[in-house]
Formats: structure tokens, C-alpha cells, sequence
RNA sequence: GCGCCCGUAGCUCAAUUGGAUAGAGCAUCCGCCUUCUAAGCGGACGGUUGUGGGUUCGAUUCCCGCCGGGCGCACCA
């Protein structure tokens, strides 16, 4: 079932081919339009008339006299400056909820098709360090990264879930560097259930204690070299924070599990392959550095760049890339501006140069690939990762089984603050220079993308902090959301069950967290107020939850209804605008898949409670007078909950509920 | 200093990427429970879209200059 927008746009690409010629028909714009002149509209004649010289509302009605759309609208009106408007006809909407209604499998949809092109969707998101305990820093990507997978997902892409998380960087040498300390000095070792604790007396004897610190920055190199003893320490901090972080996503509802991580660590065997890699290509006497970085030549030669195959775990990471070839410059040496892509040795550190990056000297500013000191960052890994989603073969080396499919992936898409656009701008740069984005086997340039969300703050529009200026733990955060909500719903609805209660007090709690952060549009920031997050009333996550339930209890009370062979009957104005707009959902979820707005979902959804809620008001259901009627506006019921439930549950990772 | 992002109703945010008279929620005020869950519905109030130019049929949206705010800018992630 074609979605109207599309279906329309394909009849004004006809209508405009066959009046001023097929050339011109890829400039069809149809949208939704303004409810007081029709449901969609038409914006072409204008752009069209200056191409043409012929005055747009002439060019209007060349398109209205050549479009045919008897079988879906009332005969379009020109209006304006030459806008088409489009009015669907009633029996047309009737028949499209009927067909909806009818089949299984679309309701099951909220009548929404699958995408036709399918892809290879790497999304990147949640992605925590796990050296301490998951924090309000982490809520977005994990809620955000979630709903923009389910939306992809939706669409019948094939997303590949990755759950980057930081287990291999900074923070563990110094994790190690005490556990050694403490148990050299009481010969047992430290326990780690109390994550934040450790963490914290780590990084207090990282801060007073300068040989502290340095030994720690060396159990690091020992770490990524695979040192056992370090290796031994890092695996039981390591099982703590990731037991630890499963829960937070369980108890968030996300789809990430087990298998979807893959983090620093699992590329720690790759990364002196990929630091070798970059420094041969792009060294400053190789030919690497011409390479086009505009992406737009697909026709060069593939250079041969494969990883050295992944022989080995992160538990014997071997020996570090000893880029001894590449040459040494000194800041008065690195050529300013920048014009191509090329890597040296800067201060010691393993560096790639790019174009149009310069730091506050208006000194070339590197992406570091490899510390002066032998260690990796993550920049190092995030390449590591690219490669690793775009080109390599996912065969497992102790038996050659795949670790999971090929991925090939068409698009990658990170999940994170936006303060690291800087940081994924260079990384995909150092991509492109090295023309990893090459699909291997479409050839087709692979779609590399910062999906940039903004910070969480307090009501004073600082860091949301604690009192004592302590970043917020997840855990506590969402335990006192559903704590909340718990309290509403016993006020609210006291005769429910006990286990209803806190069944309902969760779904409230994690979806209206969910669902305040998601409504907004992600690239800004956003305030974390309990009040407002919290609220029942409005435009929020219980508004819509509570709507579903609504519709939830009509068929309580109607029993088994069999669709098959309903009418509906669209008489009443609250009937014609719920009908009307569930029919644009389809519109509204591909929307949000090409911009990756999870919030266009929100705003729809809200709309449609609202519009059920106005029906509810004004169309008894099951008290309509005849029987007609009341099959009539079941059918509108039926629609309005699976679209709700498609939206929240599926789309948005916010769960339903039949009652609350 | 350079770069990126932001500035819309008292507050928090939308505006389908250049479309028609800029929309919601909260707050304030006025109505609606003997009818499928009032976590609801209806109505009122609220705007020179920071500012000054430019581009054009048309600008909250694109370009330039100011004002104000945030973030980033070499071995952390």
C-alpha cells in the first residue's frame, strides 16, 4: 500500500511531464497541506514558472488539466500564487481504513509499507564507558539511537545494532594501576562491586599522586600490548561494568543486547593494522594523499588496504605499530594550510593531517591515531570500526564460522553528543582519504553519518548535575522516574492489583523519560526538568499511553469484532479528521527515517491522540445508535491502536498499556 | 582568535527543509463528569520569529553584518 504523498507526487510527475515536458517532471513537490485548503498540495507551478517564463498560475492549471487523480481527490483547486490543492475524497479515506483495518499484516503496520531500496544500517549508539556507572550523559544515545534503529528497522532495513563501548581506553590504566597498587599492598584484590566507588578512589590517587598517574597512562600500553597480568585485572573490572550496563538497558527497554557489542577491545588486535594502513597510504612521499576528498569520484581504484586478518583476540592484542618509516615533523615543518590528506609523526604522536581543520594557532590540527607513548585513542578505534562495518568479512578465527553475516554496510550512523562532530567530521575525512567508504561490492559510496544530539541540562540551563555537582546516575534516575509514576497511578487508579501497579508505574515512568527526550527535535539541548518530564498532562509520553488505553477499554466492553467485512461510514467531523490523518502516517515515518528525527514520530502521535481523544468525546462507540455506526466507528478504533501502538512501541521504544 | 550549533508567546518547544493568516504544551482565565477511563474535552489570553541588510512571486527557513548564548579546538572519550 503506497503511501498518497508518494502516489500523488507520482501523478503531478506525470501530469507536469505530459503539459511542459518529461524533463521537468522530476520537480514535483507534493506535501501535506494546510487542512483549511485540502490535505495535500502541489508547490510546483511556481519554481516551474520562472523556468518556463509562463506565469504560475498558468502552469497550475496546465498541471490540474493534464493530472489525473479522479479515482483519489475531488477535482484540485488552484489557489494563490498557483498551489494545487489536493482534497482526498471521503470514500477513498473509507476504503484505504478498510483495507487497513481488514489485513493482519497491515494493521499489524499501521497500514505503513516497507521501504523498497533495503539497506545495510550500522547504527552506533549507547556505546558507554564502562570504566563507571552509566549516567545521564549516556540517556540520549541509548534512547535516541534506539528509536532511530526501530524506525530504520521498521522500514525493513537491515540494521546492524552496535554497542561501542569504551573498555579499552584511559580510564582502565588507571583502574588497573589501583587494583595492582591495592593489592600489592594488602595482597588481595580490591572488590569491585561498587563500580563508582572504585572509580573514584582510582581517580583520586590518579590526581594526587603524579607517579600514580603516569604509571597509569603505561597500564594502558600494557593493556593494549596484552600484558596478562593487566589483561587478568581488566577482565574482572570489565565483567562488573558490563553486567552493570546490561541492566540499565534492560530496564530501558532497548534492543541492544549481548551480541550487539563490540567495543574498543574487539578491535584492539586491528588497530596497529589500521595505524600501519593509514601511515603507508598517506605518507608524505606516498601516493596515498591525492586522493579526492569530496567522495564524488567513484571510479578510483581501489587501493588494496585490507586489515591484516583479525588473528587474534583483545586478550593477546600483540605487539604495537611501529610506523618507524614515517617521517617527523616538526610544527615549523607541517605545511600550512593543509591541502591533502597526509599522516606523520607530530611531537612523538602518529598524526593524520587533513585539510581545513586548524586549532587555536591556526596550526594544522591532527586526528592522533597513536599517543607519543605507543597507546591508541579513540579515533583509532573508530576508524578500526568503519573498516570493520564497511569492508571486512565477519568470519570468527577459531572456526571460521561467521561471527555474524557480512555487514557491508550502506550507511553508518553514530549516535552521539554533538560536541564530537568535530571529532567524526575527521574521522570520516581519514575514511574517505583512505577510501574505506567504498562499498566492496556495490562500489557505491557508503553513507557516513553523525546523527549530533545536544546536552541534557538542569532547569538553570547548566549541566544537569546533582546538588553536590555529581553527574546523575542512570540507575537512580530512572528508579526515581518509575517511583514517580508509581505514585500517580496508586492516586489515580488505587483498585488495580498491586502487580498491575508497579507493571503500569514502569511503563509510565521509562516512557515518559523516553518520551520528553524524544519529542524534541534532537540537534538542540534539552532541559531535564522532574516536573515537566514527569507531567500527565499535554503533550507527554503518559497522554498518549493513556489514549491507547482508552481504546484498549472500548474493546474490552465490545468483545470479538471481525473486520472483514466492515464499512466505515466518515459522517461526523471528528470521524473525517482522525480518519484523514491516520492515512498520513506513512508520510510521517519516512520523514523520520531521512532525517533520523525520532521527534516527527512524536508530534504525529500526539496529534492523533489528540484527534481520537476529540472523537472519543464526540462519537459515542459502543453507544451509537446503530449497529452500523458502532462497527463503523470500530474500525476507526481498530486503526487509531495499532497505529499508537506501531508508533510507540515499535517506532519509539515506548511500551503500551492496556489499562493505567 | 578559528570552527560548529542555537536565539520563535511569560516558560518549554514545533513549523514536513523556501510556501498561504507562524502552531502546540505548561502557566493564567472561563466552561464540561448520571454516557465507552476527566492522565480527558471545548474556549479565551498570549508574536515586529534577537537585530540590520540582501536574494525573490514568497524568508522562521538561504546569504552577509552586528548583538546575545552554548560547544569544540594535540596525545581524554
Amino acid at each position: 500500500m503506497i503511501s498518497i504523498e508518494a502516489e500523488l507526487r507520482r501523478r503531478c510527475a506525470l501530469a507536469i511531464g505530459r503539459a511542459f515536458g518529461a524533463e521537468h517532471a522530476s520537480s514535483a513537490v507534493v506535501k501535506e497541506g494546510d487542512p483549511k485548503f485540502g490535505d495535500y498540495q502541489c508547490n510546483s507551478a511556481m519554481a516551474l514558472a520562472k523556468l518556463l517564463g509562463i506565469p504560475p498560475r498558468q502552469v497550475a492549471a496546465g498541471i490540474v488539466e493534464h493530472i489525473d487523480v479522479e479515482d483519489l481527490c475531488q477535482p484540485p483547486q488552484i489557489a494563490g500564487p498557483g498551489f494545487i490543492n489536493f482534497k482526498l475524497q471521503t470514500g477513498f479515506i473509507s476504503r484505504r481504513i478498510e483495507a487497513i483495518a481488514a489485513e493482519t499484516a497491515a494493521l499489524a503496520r499501521g497500514g505503513v509499507p516497507e521501504a523498497t531500496n533495503r539497506h545495510t544500517i550500522v547504527v552506533d549508539y549507547a556505546g558507554p564507558n564502562i570504566a563507571k556507572e552509566m549516567h545521564v550523559g549516556h540517556l540520549r544515545s541509548c534512547i535516541i539511537g534506539d528509536a532511530i534503529s526501530r524506525i530504520l528497522e521498521f522500514q525493513a532495513h537491515r540494521v546492524v545494532r552496535q554497542n561501542h563501548v569504551g573498555d579499552f581506553g584511559t580510564q582502565f590504566g588507571m583502574l588497573i594501576r589501583y587494583a595492582q597498587e591495592v593489592q600489592m599492598q594488602t595482597g588481595t584484590f580490591p572488590p569491585i562491586e561498587d563500580l563508582d566507588a572504585y572509580y573514584k578512589k582510582a581517580a583520586q590517587r590518579d590526581k594526587e599522586d603524579p607517579q600514580f598517574a603516569v604509571d597509569a597512562r603505561s597500564a594502558v600500553v600494557a593493556l593494549q600490548a596484552g600484558e596478562p597480568q593487566a589483561l587478568a585485572l581488566w577482565r574482572q573490572i570489565h565483567n562488573e561494568s558490563r553486567r552493570h550496563a546490561s541492566e540499565i538497558f534492560q530496564f530501558l527497554g532497548l534492543k541492544l543486547t549481548a551480541q550487539d557489542e563490540r567495543g574498543e577491545s574487539f578491535y584492539a588486535p586491528r588497530l596497529a593494522g589500521v595505524v600501519e594502513q593509514i601511515t603507508e597510504a598517506l605518507d608524505v612521499g606516498g601516493g596515498g594523499g591525492d586522493t579526492a576528498l569530496d567522495g564524488t569520484d567513484n571510479n578510483l581504484p581501489l587501493k588494496e588496504l585490507a586489515v591484516s586478518p583479525p588473528d587474534d583476540r583483545a586478550e593477546a592484542a600483540g605487539a604495537l605499530a611501529s610506523p618507524q618509516a614515517l617521517e617527523r615533523l616538526s610544527d615549523a615543518q607541517l605545511p600550512c594550510p593543509v591541502q591533502r590528506p597526509f599522516a606523520a609523526i607530530s611531537d612523538g604522536a602518529v598524526c593524520v593531517f587533513l585539510p581545513g581543520y586548524v586549532d587555536k594557532d591556526k596550526k594544522p590540527l591532527p586526528l592522533i591515531i597513536q599517543k607519543a607513548d605507543g597507546a591508541y585513542l579513540y579515533a583509532t578505534t573508530d576508524l578500526a570500526a568503519l573498516h570493520f562495518r564497511i569492508t571486512e568479512d565477519k568470519l570468527a578465527p577459531e572456526d571460521q564460522k561467521p561471527l555474524n553475516e557480512n555487514w557491508h554496510a550502506d550507511r553508518v550512523i553514530y549516535t552521539t553528543d554533538a560536541r564530537q562532530s568535530q571529532h567524526f567530521d575527521m574521522v570520516f575525512d581519514t575514511v574517505r582519504a583512505m577510501r574505506w567508504h567504498v562499498h566492496p561490492q556495490t562500489g557505491r559510496l557508503v553513507d557516513l553519518i553523525h546523527a549530533a544530539f545536544g546536552s541534557i541540562l538542569g532547569g538553570d540551563g547548566k549541566p544537569f548535575k546533582t546538588r553536590s555537582g555529581e553527574s546523575v546516575k542512570l540507575r537512580a534516575l530512572l528508579a526515581e522516574a518509575v517511583e514517580r509514576a508509581a505514585r500517580v497511578v496508586a492516586e489515580k487508579n488505587p483498585s488495580l492489583s498491586p502487580e498491575k501497579q508497579r507493571h503500569i508505574a514502569q511503563a509510565v515512568g521509562i516512557g515518559a523519560v523516553k518520551y520528553a527526550d524524544l519529542k524534541q527535535d534532537r540537534t538542540g539541548d534539552y532541559e531535564f526538568v522532574w516536573e515537566r518530564i514527569l507531567s500527565f498532562e499535554g503533550n507527554t509520553g503518559p497522554y498518549l499511553q493513556y489514549a491507547y488505553t482508552r481504546i484498549c477499554s472500548i474493546f474490552r466492553k465490545a468483545g470479538a469484532v471481525d473486520f472483514t467485512e466492515a464499512r466505515l461510514d466518515l459522517v461526523e467531523k471528528a470521524e473525517l479528521d482522525l480518519a484523514r490523518h491516520l492515512l498520513k502516517f506513512s508520510d510521517v515515518v519516512e520523514i523520520a527515517a531521512r532525517d533520523l528525527k525520532p521527534h516527527c514520530i512524536c508530534t504525529y502521535l500526539y496529534e492523533l491522540s489528540g484527534l481520537f481523544s476529540a472523537f472519543y468525546e464526540n462519537c459515542p462507540v459502543l453507544k451509537a445508535t446503530d449497529p452500523a455506526t458502532v462497527k463503523s466507528r470500530l474500525i476507526l478504533c481498530r486503526v487509531t491502536q495499532a497505529v499508537l501502538e506501531v508508533g510507540l512501541n515499535d517506532l519509539l521504544g515506548i511500551p503500551v498499556l492496556e489499562e493505567m
